[in-house]
DNA sequence: AGATTTGCATAATAAAAACTTATTTAAGGT
DNA sequence: ACCTTAAATAAGTTTTTATTATGCAAATCT
């Protein structure tokens, strides 16, 4: 048998009042229920911790003194132990473990996180960049509690926060012939070679694109670097199709690239902030997951 | 409602091996006993803790870990308290807080203790004088644990062991004409004045010395300190009579007195070690009462 | 000194909490 | 799809804790 926390509340109380039957009025529970409480102290600790003067209350052992010194300090460290994990996880303070999609990080993550960051200054972020396996995986395992993901395999098992719809578009080198047209059918790119983004979902998203309609790509290169793309497709290897389009059209490499949309109706891509449905946010995140859903703009 | 230390040990298994059931196994209880009490927790921090993998037993989320390392520092430090109160009283070290009538200390106490020191150099001693009301009355508040007195007026909730008989002795300046003698009468007392010790209970049993003999003394000075009652002795304001002899015959103002048994058959007092006898003893005083009672000699 | 009051201990009982077994449910592996 | 793993839930039991009522020792009052 061991000491409870609530025998050393009860025993605080006595040593306080010097009088069981006060502090048991004090604490709201009867007499005998602290008498129990205390012997059973005595008995565990083998030690007698206080004096019955039979109508004059109780004192103090010198084992009870001692016990009265180390009870108070392990209460409060206690205390302390619940104000630190309810104030941790209901204070608008700590880590956000953030998951994002390879592609999407560098284009929102740094803006929304640094507006965040200027309502709430005392919430930092701990990015974690994968592809969708990896993200998922990340979610449900509590490695991370929120990520910024394509709404694309995520399972039942993952809620999403849908913040933009992306449609996809025809990634051409800007000198290309095609390069100056408003927008582009898939029957313009039939004798053109492509460019494939190969990462886990994003393959499939692409092949049903095609498959809708009757389309079939003549793939010259498969890659599942977004920059290597873009630098292939500057240097002439052919189209490419993506949903994202970053501010620039200079790839890292010099060459220029140009985003023209796609004339057909084709699926857009929803860009979603992801969670486990199985776990509840801290405070922190949820509030972070309200401001994305208000403060994303695509 | 508050979290308690066994929900804490349950949660700590948990983490431990990532696994509800693995943990009840080692903690020889049934899985649901485990379960419970970390939903309990959950409930209580208003966090959760930990994220069910349901093939694949637990992992913990950020506030679970949290809690992993807080519960981890609040369990030891319950563990040290229990040591600590424990090893305090059973251990032969600490203090004794230990009673003493004033005229007996400077006599017994420092040869006593520092012959116990040798062998238990580890226990320290706070010395209180007093009366002999003002003992009894610590070691029933549990202010001592022990006192050395004389066995008057003590009652019946203090518990002594008697160390030694002191036989009263008449106390005379040493250029007395009855000085020379090898013991003497009360009625060789007869036409001399008297210095009484004039002290609660000891009062009362001088009084029962002379009543018993049919004799009345002319008591000339009254006090409450020993050590005034030779010196005045010493002075020649008359005789006295006392249990304890000094192993000097100099009083502190530099006469000479001289202690001379007396011839009456007369009540001695007893030398005894108190205690409360509805407190139970730390080890180290319960050493040191067995000490006292074989190594004692007057 | 006897009577009253104070205050802890004890006993019997009631309430609450914790634990157990059995069953259900949700994932994961084949 | 089926079997296995592992946690949640439900129902029932045991253990613990608390309550009321009473006893008893010591202090205080008259």
């Amino acid at each position: 048998m061991k000491f409870t926390l609530k025998q050393l509340r009860y025993f605080l109380a006595v040593a306080e009042y010097g009088n069981v039957t006060t502090a048991s009025e004090h604490l709201f529970v009867s007499q005998p229920a602290i008498s129990n409480a205390i012997n059973q102290l005595e008995e565990y600790f083998g030690v007698q911790l206080l004096i019955r003067h039979h109508a004059k209350g109780v004192s103090l052992t010198q084992a009870g003194s001692d016990l009265l010194t180390e009870a108070t300090q392990l209460l409060r460290h206690a205390e302390d132990v619940q104000t630190h994990i309810k104030e941790h996880s209901q204070s608008l303070s700590g880590e956000i473990n953030l998951g994002c999609f390879v592609t999407l990080a560098p284009l929102y993550i740094p803006k929304l996180i640094n507006q965040f960051n200027e309502l709430y200054p005392d919430v930092s972020f701990v990015l974690n960049e994968g592809n969708i396996e990896e993200i998922s995986q990340s979610l449900l395992s509590g490695k991370t509690e929120l990520a910024f993901v394509y709404d694309l395999g995520l399972g039942d098992r993952i809620k999403i926060h849908e913040l933009a719809q992306l449609t996809p578009k025809v990634l051409l080198p800007a000198d290309h012939e095609l390069a100056k047209k408003k927008s582009l059918k898939f029957k313009d790119l039939e004798h053109e070679t492509m460019v494939l983004l190969d990462l886990p979902h994003s393959r499939e998203y692409f092949q049903s694109l095609f498959d809708g309609h009757g389309f079939k790509p003549q793939i010259r290169h498969r890659t599942g670097s977004y920059e290597l793309v873009r630098s292939l497709v500057g240097n002439g290897y052919g189209y490419s199709i993506v949903n994202l389009s970053p501010q620039t059209n200079i790839c890292y490499d010099g060459s220029s690239i140009v985003a023209i949309p796609l004339a057909e109706n084709a699926r857009p891509l929803s860009l979603v902030v992801a969670r486990a449905a199985n776990v509840r946010l801290p405070k922190r995140s949820e509030v972070f997951l309200e401001f994305c859903k208000e403060n994303f703009h695509a």
